[in-house]
DNA sequence: ATGAAAGCGCTAACAA
DNA sequence: TTGTTAGCGCTTTCAT
């Protein structure tokens, strides 16, 4: 039994146990991956050495081999942002019991640092990747798709890459949203539209179908810009505010921005939902805390995450690549106070 | 210029530099590394054939030979929880100009869960180990501590734990939130105590020398117990409010804790902070947006996360450990409109 | 300035 | 059932 050294906690390693039972490093290997035939005694001895020594697996030396690492990237602008935070909660419990960890990078919202942080989560070896990308081009995922990682985009789909992608049906949320201010009565509904060009636009168009689909007109002056946070959300409401007849339905691109509207709408001194009924979208989980709780438009954030990452598995068993997907999950509307009319 | 095979998208190694330059591998190495004496000429060649085939280096065959990841390890309850978000960012934003990643395990305050996500942690030969931890005993990180791996405690100290520690100032988030909660004139201040026993007790210990040292009686009665949600501390509210004399000030274990009360008290017809002043601890970023914004006490998350990850730097970099240390973050007092009086 | 040899800890293929 | 041989892609001596 050589000593390894003084001071240094070398790790122990399949040698070690070996050593002590007189086998050879391969048997040590194959009990512990519960692989090939080896006698039960055999299996006993080096389970309990194993369990002596305390040895863990050096999954660096197994991944050099097995050129898999169980890893998988996980490539986010921001997961302080609750909606990502809960797509990398359901990210990591999906893959979970495959055996698979979730190394996470985020980005905020930098293209050069995203690439950085993608090319550092492809030296690392990860076995696949989702993100949720700031690329303007194609270019830094056709590399990745050229090294044959699978690949899963969400949320954001970025044009011209081949690649399945996993995110909110963001149509459906403006139809979703403004159908239901055209139920409660809503005759002049506005909507606060938020900045980045892809959801945003679509969230737009969704309110438009609905409009048109009930006979209403859509009056452009009620259309506001907004960009995604509350400040915008209240300047773009007083604006709206300015000239009459004031709307009495509002369809925010967001939560956010949608709380910053209802301050606009209270400082005027009206009533929410009597004078002008709100609807938000995202469902951020303190919509509930509000001043006037707010009706909003729940993106399936935990099933963008399961989805993504169960069809990233599904890529990742594959031999050969699956088809291309193109998930979009069905919103669904939570009423609270802020539409109750 | 040898064919690697048809389908395969083999990586390209070393070796595919070296071999169309007629160079060793170990010129690449170098060249790649900036290290030991390499003529500019090869260099340049070997620079440019590098990116030419868009060589990345393989780290698991790296950190194999040099026993380094770059990787740290960031093991949380819940990174679904802001605090943690938060901190997460922090981490991953001070040791990325190290070239470090993080790898984030969380464990759903499940002490089994907690234990197994470590060793796949440890498995991954991670280079440190942060940890806001749920054990109970000691084990776990006695294990990794024995392997020599660096180890840094956040948010939770676990007892006889010989590791370095960054957390908040729990007693002092008392004493601020009850002082300040004096100086607007309260004289019968009551606290809803949290679950926790370490954080809770501390943030109690704060509000008793608080009260203490303002000779003001510290009341049994007024004390409730809360859990973390704001349920609990909904009916731990109105609990209070059965029977006079009712406190005209409450310092809440933490912030959705004071919004459940905050509720209670409404529904109670009584108004904050008129009637009872309320204060929370934890600053969520929402609590700026309440029926009544909530005066709190933020405590220094940023710090915490970028702190713990310097201590974690320090010791990795380190030949002999360096002495352990206990660090607490100064909570700051955020003044909103429920304590304004 | 460059390279040959050895080996990190493990697994895959094949013998025995 | 067990062991031998040969790497995985890289870095580390130590020659040259």
């Amino acid at each position: 039994m050589g000593c390894r050294g003084i001071l240094a906690a070398m790790p122990v390693t399949m040698l070690d146990i070996a050593k002590g039972l007189n086998v050879s490093v391969v048997t040590v290997s194959k009990v512990l991956r519960n692989q090939g035939k080896i006698s039960a005694a055999t299996r006993k001895r080096v389970l309990q050495r194993a369990k002596e020594l305390n040895y863990q697996t050096n999954w660096i030396a197994r991944s050099l081999v097995t050129r898999r690492t169980f890893t998988i990237g996980l490539l986010l602008p921001d997961f302080t942002h609750p909606f990502f935070a809960e797509v990398a909660k359901a990210v990591a419990e999906t893959v979970r019991p495959h055996g698979y960890h979730v190394i996470i990078s985020y980005f905020e919202e930098d293209p050069d640092l995203e690439k950085n942080e993608a090319d550092a989560l492809m030296a690392r070896q990860v076995d696949g990747l989702i993100a949720a990308s700031a690329q303007s081009s194609s270019d830094l995922f056709e590399g990745i798709l050229a090294r044959k990682v699978p690949l899963v985009l969400i949320d954001r789909p970025i044009p011209g890459v081949p690649a399945s992608f996993v995110g909110a049906d963001n149509e459906a949320i403006g139809k979703l949203a403004t159908s239901h201010l055209i139920a409660r009565g809503c005759t002049r509904i506005a909507h606060l539209r938020g900045p980045k060009i892809g959801i945003a636009s679509a969230r737009m168009a969704g309110y438009r179908h609905a409009l048109q689909k009930h006979d209403l007109a859509v009056t452009s002056r009620y259309i506001v810009g907004a960009r995604y946070v509350d400040s915008s959300g209240y300047s773009a409401m007083r604006k709206l505010l300015q000239q009459p007849p004031i709307p009495d339905g509002v369809f925010c691109y967001n939560d956010p921005v949608a709380i910053g509207a209802m301050r606009a709408i209270a400082e005027a001194g009206l009533k929410i939902p009597q004078d002008i009924a709100v609807v938000g979208a995202g469902n951020v989980h303190y919509s509930d805390f509000l001043a006037v709780p707010l009706t909003t438009v729940d993106q399936g954030t935990v099933q963008i995450g399961r989805q993504a990452a169960e069809l990233l598995m599904e890529q990742i068993g594959a031999k050969r690549k699956p088809r291309i997907r193109r998930v979009l999950i069905t919103p669904t509307l939570v009423v609270r106070q802020s539409s109750q009319r």
